[in-house]
DNA sequence: ATAGTTTGCTTAATCGTTTAAGCGGAGGTT
DNA sequence: AACCTCCGCTTAAACGATTAAGCAAACTAT
């Protein structure tokens, strides 16, 4: 019934004043603008009447900012992510931010299409998870001065800011733990991508192996294509398992690739831990409900998530340009399938 | 180093033209606005040189419409809502709308808050998988002629268009399959909600056993507060087996129901199926990776959230008023966790 | 030649805000 | 009385686009 929006013109309107006074006062102005109180007073009880909610398209034009943080992730299907998201939102919310989040599915070209539906949307600023190839993109964010964080995923040769979990010790830690409880051959399935947190948890691998006086199998090692996991992971059990020094466990890169494993092994008839010793990044009911819970390393996701956004507020905000690069530890969460190897003397 | 934004201005300025027609061409109303050819080449010249992006902001203050849609849902990290918003995200940007989406945990307070930042960031419209107690929001939203679309829930007492899966049948189908498999004794957890959907799984599981000549129990339905579901599922069940009547399956109504049943169950060191069958609402990997696969009912997600975004769509343009109110099928998918007793005869 | 039409462009209002600048009038000072 | 300072308010430009209306010049028709 009553008109469809309440501008600051109908406030004015209704008080016999000018526009200007109605946004001073609603502003909270009074003072510096030297209002009078009582039609200070009144043009409060006007707006409070008519409801009135400013326009935030109006503001955001005069103003340049829009309060609208624009997040990349690959997938918002993906738990991980998905988990990422909430805390992003929740924390943005909290800092009178909204979230505009964009799935990129790994891939460069739908990361720069996002980037630039979004920058075209004004965004204040972004937190991305960076997909392969992106190098050139983050660069042009530089360039443009438009203010983002890195989150999980970082370039070692850029400077930027940037939260991640410190993938390398995550994946040293995983790779010790094997060997500490009694697994010999010891294989990593990882995605084939130069992303340097890829490239970080397999160099962390490699190097727990060479620490523990281990020696390495390059066939141990297996590399599969993003967007053939199943197919990839199966061939690479297969291939692991076939060798003349078949592995005893297996360390997982990510979630996906360890579910599409898991599958595999159950139908491989292979048990977990005593055929296999299992470890895996990230985190889920999966890993839990297993008929043998798998060992996993959990990253800090709330503490990414919130950090990433303070991170990103201040530098819209008090536009602190010190830069900041977090590193956070993954906690390595003991399970069954990882459980020592009686048939080995400690 | 070059200007922070190109406007209309810059491109007329350098053509030497006024803003009206720039305007024009490009927005391809060259002919309509009789714009003379040389000059529409010319500012298409210059457009592109400087990259000119439109503003979103200004068109959206001028029109009215910000192509942007509202995404209401429980809770992101939920895999069953993730995956919505995901296909609810894909569909909106194959027609050129952006999406907000905004998590109310259940809650008709947060679900409110939502709305009124997402309205006052003038939203075009909204897709939403309603909260307990949010009717007064939906009369609100259809009083203040805010276009919505309701997904997965929706109040029969309230006349809208809704998209939502055939809760009711998908039940009767869960119930009927259990009793045909040879189980007797058959259970529900469900959440403690009159929200339509749940009255619908539990009137559908009710009516299963009643056509299927079961003598129903009151103990063998248990509705669990959303907001304390580990304790209450955990009570839940040790309750079902501890009756005079104990059951031999449960139906679980959503999967964060079954995920905690089914952490329980193995405290409880109970065999699924033997000891216990279990079908479930829900679908993600934990179904398929649990010792014993679950069996559950697969609701049509990339067909609701697509069908979702197309009606509001509609909406939107052809401004399409007659009401779409569409159920669909759930599919049970048949696993090991719901196999034929063998003890009873068929 | 005169009136009418078409062509190619400009002007200016508008969307809803913010904010620098300005302008009378009241009061104070000398 | 002349000047200055505050006070309380208004004016108007700006953000970046869209678009109805208008205007001059060229062309068409009679």
């Amino acid at each position: 019934m009553s008109k469809i929006k309440v501008s600051i013109k109908d406030i004015a309107q209704k008080a016999g004043v000018s526009t200007a006074l109605v946004s001073y006062v609603l502003n909270g102005k009074e003072k510096e603008s030297r209002v009078g109180q009582e039609i200070a007073l009144k043009i409060k009880q006007i707006a409070a009447e008519l409801n009135y909610q400013p326009s935030h398209l109006a503001k955001s034009l005069r103003s340049g900012k829009t309060h609208t943080i624009g997040l990349i992730i690959a997938d918002i299907s993906n738990p991980f992510f998905a988990n990422i998201a909430r805390v992003v939102e929740d924390e943005a919310k909290r800092n009178g931010y909204t979230v505009i989040i964009g799935s990129s599915d790994e891939n460069a070209d739908k990361s720069r299409d996002l980037l630039d539906v979004l920058i075209n949307r004004q965004v204040d600023g972004f937190i991305i998870v960076s997909s392969e190839n992106s190098e050139q993109q983050i660069h042009n964010l530089k360039d443009k001065n438009i203010p983002f964080v890195l989150l999980d995923r970082y370039f070692p040769e850029i400077p930027t800011d940037f939260v991640s979990t410190d993938h390398y010790k995550a994946s040293y830690d995983a790779g010790t733990h094997l060997v500490r409880n009694g697994y010999k051959r010891i294989g990593m399935i990882a995605y084939d991508s130069h992303l340097f947190h890829m490239q970080e948890r397999i160099r962390g691998y490699r190097d727990s192996l060479r620490d523990n006086k281990i020696d390495y199998q390059n066939s141990w090692l297996k590399p599969v294509k993003i967007n053939n996991i199943e197919n990839g992971v199966k061939a690479s059990i297969d291939d692991m398992l076939a060798s003349d020094q078949p592995v005893d466990a297996i360390l997982f890169a990510t979630y996906s690739l360890a579910v599409s494993g898991l599958k595999h092994i159950n139908l491989l008839r292979l048990k977990v831990p005593e055929d296999l010793g299992i470890v895996s990044f990230g985190q889920a009911e999966v890993f839990e409900l297993y008929y043998c819970p798998i060992t996993y390393l959990k990253q800090p996701i709330v503490l990414l998530g919130q950090t990433a956004v303070e991170l990103l507020v201040k530098k819209l905000t008090n536009n602190l340009n010190e830069p900041a690069q977090i590193l956070m530890k993954a906690e390595l969460i003991e399970r069954a399938s990882s459980k020592t190897k009686y048939s080995v003397s400690a």
